[in-house]
DNA sequence: ATACTCACG
DNA sequence: ACGTACGTGAGTATC
């Protein structure tokens, strides 16, 4: 059988391990105290591997210590470098039982680096003809890929890797897997505390590597360069270069005792893998092998529920669990498959939702006092609704809470979000009903009862647990006065939906149909051949290829097609300009013509959609089903859509109400910026004020249209997180430029400045950021070693507070506003929220007193150190309330 | 299943 | 020197 050997850099997985989950440290301790995260990180990656790879031979590398024949040839050899944690540390020798566990043999040896034993044992198998992967958290063992050894550099977190082959570190790197010693060589590595030649990095390197292939190459060339800089410092530095690239070389003979020949992997042992699963606390890996093994979750108590015993319901007081099974995702037209209803271990279970209108259940479900708790109460709420139920008093809803405490955890899966926060006796829907095509309800009652009992199980094994943490972070008050409400209010506006004529739809369809065919005909005569315009593959070839148009941005696998390198390309051929013409038809004829026909639900001409809670990362909501969040409203073409969404009565209108800069207005609320506190003090355009602060105007007047729209990039900018670079691609100025009106902008709002810089070391500190309501996101890339990944979190970090506060505030004064239809006795609906928007059907004399008191509800949502301001429009169609 | 493109805030 | 703006969902092509 062909030979798999598996090479791992022991050190530098676990140490990534370590800081993958470091904002987790807390959470990852056992019970004597010992820290556990790259325990876990490395057994992740571990099996991982194992399953993609399936290797027959294994080995993990470590470092000796912290001498090596590096550091005797150069004594400050990785100096300098932070010192290891200690929580790092003493995970170190149960890592090597973890290892022990597993069957897998680990080798270190006095003087050399874990890259050396691994280049070593390569080598070797290279030529014994092994196919040998390498795993590894530092990308500078990509020397080592050959074509039959891959190298796989950790990215993100443990599990995902990149995979460099020969072929690959040509394309990423643009030179030879042996070259990057010589890349090293010239550039130095300031991690490992070394340099190579002074003002070369990468992009000079490369140049260099290019054209004389290595450090050598280099240096016996160097006196027939022309007179530079750059000669001068080679010609200086050449020692340095020649000892960098010594050091970044990694060994191919270095004196180990093992060889390739005595690595089998022959598996773990389960009984030992247990035990030290146990020690460490690790339950979800217990629950795999269990799984893996086939052991059987254990059996439950239950009860059919029938008529004849419907009178013993009544014993549930206080409290019970309740759950809804509908096999499909959409709510509102899934099947019942059954329910299950109970309370400290007395489960009732039916497949006969007729039963629920019984009074013995209908009432315990509308009680006030009884409390419910429940997974996804406001699909509960719409799937109990369809049966003319009403849910009262629900205590707690695990879904719900799972999200608050972390926005990660939004599956929908209530096995496995019960596995997340340790609770291992339920199976997942996958496990049960099966996937894809093959998902059913099983026919079988006992396994169907059973996974309904567990649910139940499930809710009120973590009920209390759950609900202490979320004390514990602050976010009681988030549950209880915003998202437990905010569920409610959907639920309603959700049963409500929105009308769709959908006789206006067709009438747009047929006619964008005939537009998109003469202009089909248009394009086939443009490029002389027939193809399918909606292929980004095809139109590349024809347009960059065929019609030899200039390639101006590329994708991962060919050319980019994207409106903004159309638009450049549109003054080279009058092809291009029908093909936006095209693409910006087409969208609008097949996702909202078309795709809003099919939503359209044939029993009240109506669709609903269904607002996705538990999802975003910054607590906004989103909507599918169909998405009514994304309905064209920039172009006056696809603005034409809107004129489909109608009033559901004769003689009423839509309103809609928006806050207008509110991500702007909770700026300057958090940052406490006098200045930008100030401008919305004074009711000034903000985008303006922006302008004459950082191009440094005297009067309104000097503010011209291009000025102010460079102004207002900025402003969305800071919201976003801002980079030189992200502004000056948005804008089409330079870096540098960009960079200036950066600097101009802090100059002017230092309040802004500082809050940037805090909530990033806040994020950094703790592992999260929060809103004003004490919505929390964590970012553990904030420590990632990756510019990009680490980068991206610190935006995230300026961004999340911002765009989650918003969204906190829109969900208050949405629960507000339901209350104050209710309580002033209006006829008039909330239908829709667009994240700064709502949008309401009212009769026509209803409109006035919508007008005065969406925005009063609107605007007193919150007290922020700056006003809120809201607008409103109606008419009727959604198009007219503009 | 994934990549690309494009609609919204 | 690195290489991106923040948050979403859906349709289509292509594997």
């Amino acid at each position: 059988m062909a030979k798999k050997l598996l090479l791992i850099d022991g050190n530098s997985v676990a140490f990534r391990a370590f800081f993958a989950l470091h904002n987790q440290l807390d959470r990852f301790v056992n019970a004597d105290g010992l820290h556990t995260n790259a325990v876990y990180g490395f057994n992740t990656m571990l099996d991982h591997m194992i399953k993609a790879v399936e290797p027959t031979d294994m080995l993990v590398a470590f470092d000796a210590g912290k001498t090596t024949f590096r550091t005797a040839m150069f004594d400050n050899y990785k100096g300098g470098r932070a010192k290891t944690p200690s929580e790092f540390s003493e995970q170190m020798p149960y890592i090597e039982q973890l290892l022990d566990a597993y069957g897998i043999q680990h080798y270190k040896l006095k003087d050399y680096e874990a890259d050396d034993i691994i280049g070593t044992l390569a080598g070797q198998a290279d030529a014994a003809g092994y196919t040998t992967t390498i795993v590894t958290g530092d990308r500078d063992l990509t020397q080592l890929t050959t074509d039959q050894t891959t190298v796989a550099v950790t990215v993100k977190g443990v599990s995902e890797v990149e995979r460099y082959t020969p072929e690959h570190v040509q394309e990423k790197l643009g030179i030879t897997p042996t070259q990057i010693i010589d890349m090293k060589g010239l550039t130095g590595d300031t991690s490992d505390n070394y340099p190579g030649v002074t003002k070369v990095g990468e992009k000079t390197a490369l140049k260099l590597l290019k054209e004389y292939g290595s450090i050598e190459g280099v240096y016996e060339n160097v006196d027939a360069m022309k007179q530079s800089k750059m000669k001068e410092h080679l010609i200086e530095d050449h020692e340095l270069a020649t000892r960098a690239k010594v050091l970044a070389t990694i060994k191919r003979d270095a004196p180990i005792t093992v060889s390739v020949t005595d690595l089998e992997y022959k598996g773990p042992n389960i009984d030992q893998l247990a035990e030290f699963y146990q020690a460490m606390d690790f339950q979800s890996f217990l629950k795999k092998l269990k799984v893996a093994n086939d052991e059987p979750a254990a059996p439950i108590d239950y009860t059919v529920l029938t008529k004849a015993n419907l009178a013993e319901l009544v014993q549930f007081k206080t409290a019970v669990e309740f759950y809804l099974e509908m096999p499909t995702a959409n709510y509102h037209t899934s099947a019942f498959a059954g329910f299950a209803i109970g309370h400290e271990g007395h489960w009732f279970i039916s497949r006969d939702v007729e039963l629920l209108l019984q009074p013995a259940v209908a009432e315990i479900l509308a009680s006030e006092t009884i409390q419910k708790n429940v997974f996804d109460m406001k699909r509960t709420i719409v799937g109990l609704n369809r049966l003319g139920l009403t849910l009262n008093a629900v205590d707690f809803d695990l879904l719900l809470v799972s999200y608050l405490l972390d926005t990660n955890d939004n599956s929908n899966d209530l096995g496995s979000l019960a596995e997340q926060h340790g609770y291992l006796d339920l199976p997942t829907d996958e496990e049960v009903y099966g996937k894809g095509v093959k998902r059913a309800i099983p026919d079988d009652d006992q396994l169907f009862f059973s996974h309904l009992a567990r649910k139940l199980a499930a809710i009120a094994a973590l009920h209390a647990d759950l609900m202490k943490k979320l004390d514990e972070n602050e976010q009681t008050p988030l549950y209880d006065d915003i998202e437990k409400p905010m569920a409610i209010v959907l639920a309603q506006m959700e049963i409500a939906g929105i009308t769709v004529d959908s006789q206006t739809l067709q009438a747009m369809g047929s006619q964008f149909k005939e537009r998109l065919s003469e202009i089909e005909q248009t394009i086939y005569h443009e490029a002389g051949q027939e193809f399918n315009i909606n292929s980004p593959k095809q139109l590349g070839k024809i347009l960059f290829e065929d019609m030899k148009l200039p390639v101006i941005k590329k994708t991962k696998t060919g050319y980019s097609t994207a409106v903004d390198v159309l638009e450049k390309l549109a003054p080279e051929a009058p092809i291009v300009a029908n093909i936006l013409q095209y693409r910006q038809i087409s969208k609008i004829q097949s996702t909202y013509v078309v795709g809003l026909l099919d939503a359209i639900h044939s029993s009240d001409q109506k669709v609903h959609t269904r607002y996705l809670q538990t999802l975003t990362q910054t607590g906004r909501l989103s909507s599918v089903d169909p998405n009514l969040q994304n309905i064209p409203v920039r172009l006056e073409e696809g603005r034409k859509i809107r004129q489909a969404f109608v009033p559901s009565h004769e003689g009423w209108q839509i309103f809609s109400s928006d806050y207008s800069q509110i991500e702007l207005r909770v700026l300057a609320h958090i940052t406490h910026d006098k200045n930008l506190q100030a401008a919305f003090k004074e009711g000034d355009d903000i985008h303006a004020a922006t302008a004459m602060r950082i191009f440094n105007l005297k009067s309104p007047e000097e503010v011209t249209p291009n000025i102010r729209r460079q102004a207002k990039a900025v402003n969305f900018g800071i919201v976003y997180g801002i980079s030189d670079y992200g502004l000056s691609q948005n804008i089409g100025i330079t870096r540098k430029q960009a960079k200036a009106f950066i600097d101009a902008y802090f100059q002017e709002y230092p309040g802004v400045k500082q809050y940037m810089t805090d909530v990033v070391a806040q994020a950094h500190e703790q592992g999260y950021v929060e809103t004003i309501s004490h919505r929390r996101r964590y970012l553990p890339d904030i420590h990632a070693k990756s510019f990009n990944q680490r980068s991206f979190a610190e935006r995230t970090a300026m961004n999340t507070p911002i765009q989650g506060s918003a969204a906190d505030i829109i969900k208050i004064a949405m629960i507000n506003m339901q209350a104050k239809l209710k309580s002033a006795g209006l006829k008039a609906t909330m239908l829709l929220q667009v994240h700064d928007e709502l949008i309401f059907e009212a009769p026509k004399e209803e409109i006035p007193t919508l007008a005065k008191l969406v925005p009063a509800v609107m605007d007193s949502a919150v007290k922020l150190e700056v006003p809120l301001k809201v607008e409103s429009h109606f008419g009727d169609t959604w198009y007219d309330a503009k």
